[in-house]
DNA sequence: TCCGGCTAGATTGGATCCAATATTGAATAT
DNA sequence: ATATTCAATATTGGATCCAATCTAGCCGGA
């Protein structure tokens, strides 16, 4: 909606920080295997320790950061093997999201996917980079939870959030919104007619570009 | 190693806290969609707010409660399809898991590994449930390790923690405790053979075993 | 010199208190 | 009677303070 969109502070602060850490480890500001220590983050963000170790718990759930009673927390690897790591089982989980979303899908559901396509080429269009990551990440969980598998929609979203931060950076590349709305376009063609074995594969070029993007960055 | 282990009180407040919630919640004592009243319950398990807080935090990434900003944590339901999901999504990915590990394997694992069952045969002989319940756990973890896939092992992992309760209840039942050993039997006969099919299979009807017996326990 | 125990500082874990938000019910207006 | 507003209450979110635990460096003894 609004074209500005300068990131409105979430309700909660727990929130707040959950966002501004999953940043500050995906970039690298908090180094790899560096401790967490909680009293200078806490300050820095301008909140108290409590948001911030329920924040913490949360990104250990996600395999951001690692935990040891009474030594506290520390910043996960995210190295390139691990990325890969990531997309494989991306590639294991959505492909079983999307077959079954196959057999289940119906005509409604077709109109929300082309509805969330529309967003995606509007702010493609645009180069409005954040929205369309949002806009991107409606039309695959609008695919997946045709599924009727919430629990499997649920670890596919979690895989999602620990690489989010990456994936502003692929679509600030020039060349790949355009390759994302093709792509989408071929996938929804698919759909239609029915051709899971097409849908999925689609699909993991898609996530295979991705992967190929992301790789040339991680690497220097 | 030690053959008594009456179940020690975690290190940690939030530790403590988070296995009585798990058990509480699998064993239907807190509700499907009823609230959780933090006060009421901190009371219950004397501790404050604050380290029953992080254990829902855990406990959300897990999929075991919801979350909805300023109006708390619910109790998620656990129905039998949910659970029928939880081993569909592990049948995945341990597949993956397994077959990365039989590539791998190597004489010091299958030694661990014939430790592990070593262990695992001696609960059962003395039908010490808990106690084999996690020997059981070590085992199966332990081949999974061997896949080099860290995120992989620690998704299975908490896939396993969110249905930890109706395990001890599968080992309970008098014969399940036999099958299981010759099933693992059976399986360690095929990775020294490097039979990748045939342990993927193995494992697939050791779950659907447990599968079965456990819906009969929830169905009532 | 090397090893062990010990003390002081740093850091995390937890309890209590206060603030912010949501919910409930009653009073009022239509 | 129904809908709406507003106040009272319940409940969650967060800040501060204190306790428990870990870490690092020092000291004494073999």
């Amino acid at each position: 909606m609004s074209s500005v969109e300068e990131r409105r502070r979430p309700p909660t602060a727990q929130q707040f920080v959950l966002a501004e850490l999953r940043r500050a480890i995906t970039t690298g500001r908090l180094r790899p295997g560096s401790p967490i220590r909680q009293d200078a983050l806490a300050e820095e963000f301008d909140v108290s320790r409590v948001p911030l170790r329920e924040a913490l718990k949360t990104l250990h759930g996600e395999g951001l950061v690692t935990y040891q009673a009474h030594r506290g927390y520390f910043v996960e690897t995210l190295s390139l093997d691990d990325l890969l790591e990531v997309y494989r089982i991306r590639e294991l989980l959505e492909e079983e999201a999307v077959r079954k979303a196959v057999q289940r899908l119906g005509e409604d559901d077709l109109l929300r996917l082309e509805r969330a396509q529309a967003e995606v080429e509007r702010f493609a269009a645009t180069g409005q980079v954040q929205e369309m990551a949002g806009a991107n990440r409606v039309f695959h969980m609008t695919l997946f939870e045709c599924s009727g598998m919430p629990r499997l929609v649920r670890l596919i979203r979690t895989l999602w959030d620990s690489t989010d931060a990456y994936r502003s950076l692929y679509y600030g590349e020039g060349g790949n919104r355009e390759r994302v709305v093709a792509e989408h376009r071929g996938v929804l063609d698919a759909l239609r007619r029915g051709a899971a074995d097409e849908v999925v594969s689609r699909l993991d070029e898609h996530r295979a570009h991705a992967v190929a993007a992301l790789s040339t960055v991680l690497t220097p």
